[in-house]
RNA sequence: GGUGGGAUGGCGGAGUGGCUUAACGCGACGGUCUUGAAAACCGUUGUAUCGGCGACGAUACCGCAGGUUCGAAUCCUGCUCCCACCGCCA
């Protein structure tokens, strides 16, 4: 989220934001935003003052009684003051809470390199890699392939859970732990990422921490209170499915302040991920384009301030090694202001090609969140001993999410017959050349 | 799931309603002394918010959230986490 103090003393940037991202109908709350503030600050001087005199009575009443005196009278005057407080205090944490439910819902604020524009049309491809196979025959498309190698089960799936859930089978379920394997051990190994192995599950606060809620809670999966469960709102059964891993994983340090020498920080995950795709029923909803459970090997960056620029872009070279080895062509673009993801101050997507659907699809979104979860999530760190604690800058990138670069194997390395080269890198992984 | 015991500043640890805006110790930082270091001695010490141009001042924070009271680390209610034992369990 914003900082209140940006907001307040820099409205006009805020206003700017919302208008590159071409969400005018959040100005009005900005202005709210803006009214709330300044009562708040009112009624807060009001209700410290009162606590002052508080304090210091209340220290004279406890010498007077010691000295047995009588201090009715002050008592009886005190109950008033008392009572005020109470009021007031009533009137802070509503308006603090109105404040704090704008804010969460406010987008962070794009960077000066992010171009503008109002949709997908205006991102900016800024690199192409690699060449598209060609073939001499008709590539097919992926659901025809795996269920030819009996290696995807769409059906069942459907059958087990629902649309949107598939199942892999034999030499499929193999290849998806041959390319978890694959991933994880090149950013361990070669790119210094800490592997980590996080709950698929997380509290509220979790997910607010990293932006998921409030704005997007329809399209998480939640937990629904068990039979016997109490109904009032329990926070130990108010869980949700990760959409990524980015929200335990960016949620591990939260309200923690971190040693300047520890960072940057580098995580690597594996987890499964689960969305609901709540507005998006209808699309590409053939084979395992869109799935609303899906594994994903996930990046996540801890940096300070001053270095999360430049390590934006080795986040995304972090990315693109993994499908530079696996040869397959991608390209990447520039997310413009009105494409922008809610909580990315800059964005680039990576995307592979699929030579049975000759289409181009998204499996790394790699973001710079700059102070954006790590307010939300309270994370910081010392500069150095002296210095006051400031928010880190936290960013992630997908290295790279398995459905689509499933896709993107089994259609751009099929053959005449049906079968699957396996790309070099992945054959120790995979335990064989070639898909049959 | 059950029973009992805990949670206090960076760490240890005192504190059962007012003489505590948390004692004492350790650590850290600054200084004195010293050729240098150690020791000793002196001083400092967290986070956030608000007000002020500023020096500075005020408020809040003793696991979390409410409550009682003129006044709460201390009393009450609910919750979380940790420890021990019991039960269940891959």
């Amino acid at each position: 989220m914003l900082d209140l103090r940006t907001v307040r003393e820099n409205p006009e940037a805020v206003r700017n934001a919302l208008t590159r991202r071409h969400q005018p109908d959040l100005l009005t709350e900005v202005d709210r935003l803006l009214e709330l503030d300044q009562s708040w600050r009112e009624t807060t001087v009001r209700r410290d003052g009162l606590r002052n005199e508080q304090n210091t009575v209340s220290r004279e009443i406890g010498r007077l009684k010691r000295e047995k005196q009588e201090a009715t009278d002050v008592i009886a005057r005190m109950q008033q003051v008392a009572q005020e407080v109470r009021e007031l205090d009533d009137q802070l944490r509503d308006a603090r809470g109105q404040i704090d439910s704008i804010l969460l819902m406010l987008p962070n604020i794009p960077h000066e390199s992010v171009p503008d524009g109002a949709s997908e049309d205006d991102n900016v491809i800024v690199k192409h890699w690699g060449d598209r196979p060609e073939f001499d025959f008709e590539p097919r498309a992926h659901w025809d392939l795996g269920e030819g190698l009996g290696i995807l089960d769409i059906e069942r799936g459907g059958k087990i859970s629902g649309r949107g859930f598939a199942v892999y089978k034999g030499q499929g379920a193999r290849l998806q732990r041959a390319l978890i394997s694959f991933m994880l051990d090149i950013h361990t190994t070669e790119h210094g990422y800490t592997e980590i192995w996080p709950p698929a599950l997380v509290n509220r606060q979790s997910m607010i921490g990293t932006g998921q809620i409030p704005k997007f809670e329809d399209d998480m999966y939640r937990l629904a209170p068990g039979a016997g469960d109490d109904a009032d709102g329990d926070e130990t059964r108010d869980l949700f499915l990760i959409p990524t891993a980015e929200v335990p994983v960016t949620n591990l340090h939260a309200e923690e302040i971190l040693d300047a020498d520890d960072l940057p920080i580098c995580y690597a995950a594996y987890t499964p991920c689960f969305r609901r795709e709540a507005g998006a029923a209808g699309r590409d909803t053939r084979g395992i384009q869109r799935v609303h459970q899906f594994d994903k090997v996930e990046m996540v960056k801890f940096t300070s301030a001053e270095t999360s620029y430049d390590e934006h872009e080795s986040l995304l070279a972090n990315a693109e090694a993994i499908i530079q080895r696996l040869g397959i062509p991608y390209r990447v673009s520039l997310m413009c202001a009105g494409d922008l993801d809610f909580k990315g101050a800059k964005q680039y997507d990576v995307e592979i090609w699929a030579a049975g659907q000759e289409r181009w699809l998204e499996v790394s979104s790699v973001s710079n969140f700059i102070d954006f979860q790590a307010r939300r999530a309270n994370i910081r760190y010392r500069p150095d001993t002296e210095a006051r604690p400031e928010f880190v800058h936290t960013l992630n990138g997908s290295g790279v999410a398995l459905p689509r670069l499933v896709i993107s194997l089994l259609e751009n390395y099929q053959q005449a017959d049906g079968t699957v080269r396996v790309p070099e890198a992945l054959r120790p992984y995979f335990g064989s050349d070639v898909i049959t």
